[in-house]
DNA sequence: TAAACGTGGAC
DNA sequence: TGTCCAAGTTT
């Protein structure tokens, strides 16, 4: 059992709440899966291709997503390869299948409607705490609190003063996070959004551009004249020469094909023989390829 | 808990 | 040019 965590005051809720709400009816980005005619699957599969992939990238391949697959039924209905196919470039390609496992589940399970509760949410292939939380409060209007990059972030400075939050999610930030929502649900929804688009158009990680922010006054960080993170040093993540790397351009290969792709194509693709081989196995593995032939491969 | 998991734009 | 990193989840 631990000591309950220090959760730093603000003196003024209410316009601390105001000011977020105001800033983000003023400024907020129109999105697709934000209208208000925005379907809860539209929300969903937002949600799923903005895990760790900028809205830029998304804009597009959501837009035809969500053509080719208006419901989760549609998409249950497809191959996952097509799935697969359709994720193009996004990256981490193994959300398309889960996505598809998802949709499969919400029809084999929930009447082919995207659940409500947080608790059904989660308990789908691909959906943790984020996003979960992010469905229910964005596509159903309930009171959660959202933690991802850009609120955590913003957290840590308005509140906390500090310039970056912890390298994963800890007790005092959640309860710090829940001390600041708004009572009211839809308000509550607001306040997760705004303070991720706030995140993401001006308190960014690199450069925040203070001079535009609706809470300079009341930001804790800003008021401490924005001293440097002092926390343990993040890793920083290599690419080149790695599984993933690998991985992606054996994929890109199939991916781009018309049919199925003779192993003497991906073995020129990738020169490193075991880790070719090892990285074709674990695509494989992972459903995201399928051996067609004694010596060719095609998405699944 | 830490490491694995893609991709491409920004600086 | 190389590093950083963007609405995380899974194991």
């Amino acid at each position: 059992m631990r000591a309950t965590p220090e959760i730093p005051a603000v003196d003024d809720l209410p316009g601390l709440h105001g000011a977020v709400l105001s800033w983000f009816d003023e400024h907020a980005r129109d999105l697709p899966w934000r209208g208000v005619d925005a379907s809860p699957w539209s929300v969903m599969v937002s949600e799923f291709m903005l895990q760790q992939t900028p809205v830029a990238r998304v804009l597009p391949v959501h837009a035809t997503w969500l053509e080719t697959w208006p419901t989760p039924a549609a998409l249950a209905a497809a191959s996952t390869g097509d799935a697969v196919r359709a994720w193009g470039r996004l990256g981490y390609p193994r959300r398309a299948l889960r996505l598809h496992a998802a949709a499969t589940a919400i029809v084999a399970e929930h009447g082919g409607e995207v659940p409500r509760s947080y608790e059904d949410l989660i308990a789908l292939p691909g959906i943790g705490d984020y996003t979960a939380a992010a469905i229910a409060s964005f596509a159903h209007g309930q009171r959660h609190v959202v933690l991802d990059t850009n609120v955590r972030r913003v957290i840590a400075r308005v509140a906390a003063g500090q310039e970056l939050p912890p390298r994963s999610v800890t007790a005092a930030e959640r309860a710090l996070a829940a001390s600041l929502l708004p009572d009211a649900p839809a308000d509550a929804a607001t306040w997760n959004v705004g303070l991720m688009e706030l995140g993401a158009l001006v308190c960014s990680v690199a450069s925040p551009a203070c001079e535009r922010c609706p809470v300079l006054d009341r930001c804790a960080w800003a008021a401490a004249g924005r001293p440097a993170y002092d926390g343990p040093a993040r890793v920083a993540q290599t690419y080149a020469g790695t599984d993933r790397q690998c991985r992606g351009r054996l994929l890109a290969v199939v991916r781009d094909a018309e049919g199925p792709v003779a192993l003497s194509t991906l073995e020129a693709a990738w020169a490193i023989a075991d880790q070719r081989d090892r990285c074709l196995a674990s695509l494989v593995e992972d459903g995201l390829l399928a051996r067609v032939g004694p010596a060719s491969y095609a998405l699944p």
